[in-house]
DNA sequence: TAAACTAGAAATCCATTG
DNA sequence: AAGGCAATGGATTTCTAG
């Protein structure tokens, strides 16, 4: 990699920093024995999918959201890895906190990438580039793992910049080499572009970002819709007045969780409801938050998916009534005995907690059940999770069977 | 063919309200 | 009085990304 001595990066003060193969990464590095070998981070169940995967792995066509029975078709050697999702929120930490020192204007993407605003640092630590050169440093120094760093005046450029420089990379694309980098590139590779609206180009006779740029705005807005099109059309003449904006609140939380095997029985669908409200509640109360709105999500044997929400007057944080009206809107959907494959719990509407205090009707019926899960947050702080949890759900989990294959208890 | 999980944004449709 | 309209909030789906 080169950094020309004799530019000033001074007008790029966009970083995008990306990790490479998070997950796999992180594996390989607390088991160097993996070092060089093709290893995937996903679920090793029959229905899982890869999360993350070495280069060396990448090589032999894996790709991440591939479904595992693919991979290991495409890949028999590879070492297949659980998650371990606390070792990745720990370096995920780690780096973040890197980011902090250089600028607060850091915003994350992801557990492993973050763009930050460095134009008020360069005084302090130097220009841009070097900003990079550091952290990537950095980086390798105390966690071991590599990442690759964009350097540029917008944050979709310096995001494209960072892919390209993939990977264990950095590349700065100054202001006058946009153009001549970005008309080239795939359509695909523009932040926004998915399957979806690639068929739709490709209907257009629209390749790549340059060919976007020499289509009238109305032409893009007519067939992707006003906002997609809009913004499309300026982004291909790399126009990204967005700014980096740190800690955007969040707006949504839940759980949702596919079955080992498809299920029909209702009792063992509320079992699942109540262990995913439980866990999106906890999610509500450890952000500080109580949200209106509850969306149940189904998705059935073929794939088809259907969500249903509704909102309360009252906002709230408590499992169980998360889980009420939960198991009200799965049973307003009148199924009989249908083959389900996941379900899923939303809480949308968040807002501060406290904020609105809670009125406790004397006499109603999830009156003191606040009080329990919060005792059963702080249990679980002190003797791990699972020490407290509903009734229903202490008779389960059977080491070795496969979910959703166990009887509910005879009453 | 086999398809996780979490999340945000936008489009569309619908009902209510003024 | 009738009808239309805009604004708003909610429900649902779809698309995208890592």
């Amino acid at each position: 990699m080169t950094v020309p001595a004799a530019t000033s990066s001074s007008d790029t003060g966009i970083l995008h920093v990306d990790m490479d193969a998070f997950f796999a990464s992180v594996e390989v590095r607390r088991r160097p024995e993996l070092a060089g070998l093709p290893v995937i981070v996903g679920g090793a169940g029959n229905r899982g999918v890869v999360t993350s995967a070495t280069y060396e792995a990448r090589r032999y066509g894996v790709r991440s959201a591939m479904p595992m029975s693919r991979a290991r078709r495409l890949c028999p050697k590879a070492v297949i890895v659980p998650g371990n999702m606390d070792a990745y929120v720990e370096v995920s930490k780690a780096i973040m906190a890197l980011f902090a020192m250089v600028t607060p204007l850091v915003e994350p993407l992801s557990l492993d990438e973050a763009f930050l605003d460095v134009r008020g640092a360069e005084r302090r630590l130097g220009d841009p580039v070097l900003i990079g050169q550091w952290l990537r440093a950095r980086v390798a120094d105390e966690q071991g793992i590599t990442c690759s760093v964009g350097v540029a005046a917008s944050k979709f450029v310096a995001k494209l910049a960072s892919t390209h420089a993939k990977p264990d990379g950095l590349l700065r694309i100054a202001p006058g080499e946009v153009m001549d980098f970005l008309h080239p590139l795939p359509a695909t590779a523009l932040w926004g572009v998915g399957v979806k609206t690639e068929e739709q180009l490709t209907r257009l006779g629209l390749r790549t970002v340059g060919d976007i740029a020499n289509t009238p705005r109305a032409t893009l807005i007519r067939a992707l819709g006003a906002a997609a099109g809009a913004h499309l059309y300026e982004l291909s003449w790399g126009r990204d007045p967005r700014h980096v904006v740190p800690n955007e609140p969040d707006r949504s939380t839940g759980a949702e969780e596919t079955f080992a095997s498809d299920v029909d029985d209702p009792v063992v669908i509320h079992r699942e409801l109540l262990r995913l409200s439980e866990r999106t509640a906890g999610g509500l109360r450890s952000g500080g938050h109580v949200a209106r709105t509850v969306t149940i999500k189904v998705r059935f044997a073929d794939f088809k998916t259907i969500t249903r929400s509704k909102t309360l007057r009252e906002a709230t944080d408590v499992g169980h009534e998360i889980y009420q009206l939960a198991c009200e809107l799965f049973d307003g959907l009148g199924l009989d005995r249908a083959r389900i494959r996941l379900v899923g719990v939303r809480a949308e509407g968040l807002r501060p907690a406290g904020q609105a205090p809670r009125q406790l009707v004397l006499g109603a019926p999830e009156r003191g059940w606040r009080e329990a899960e919060v005792a059963a947050d702080a249990a679980a702080v002190r003797f791990g999770r699972g020490a407290v949890r509903p009734a229903a759900l202490v008779h389960r989990q059977h080491p070795g069977l496969p979910r959703g294959t166990e009887r509910p208890p005879q009453t």
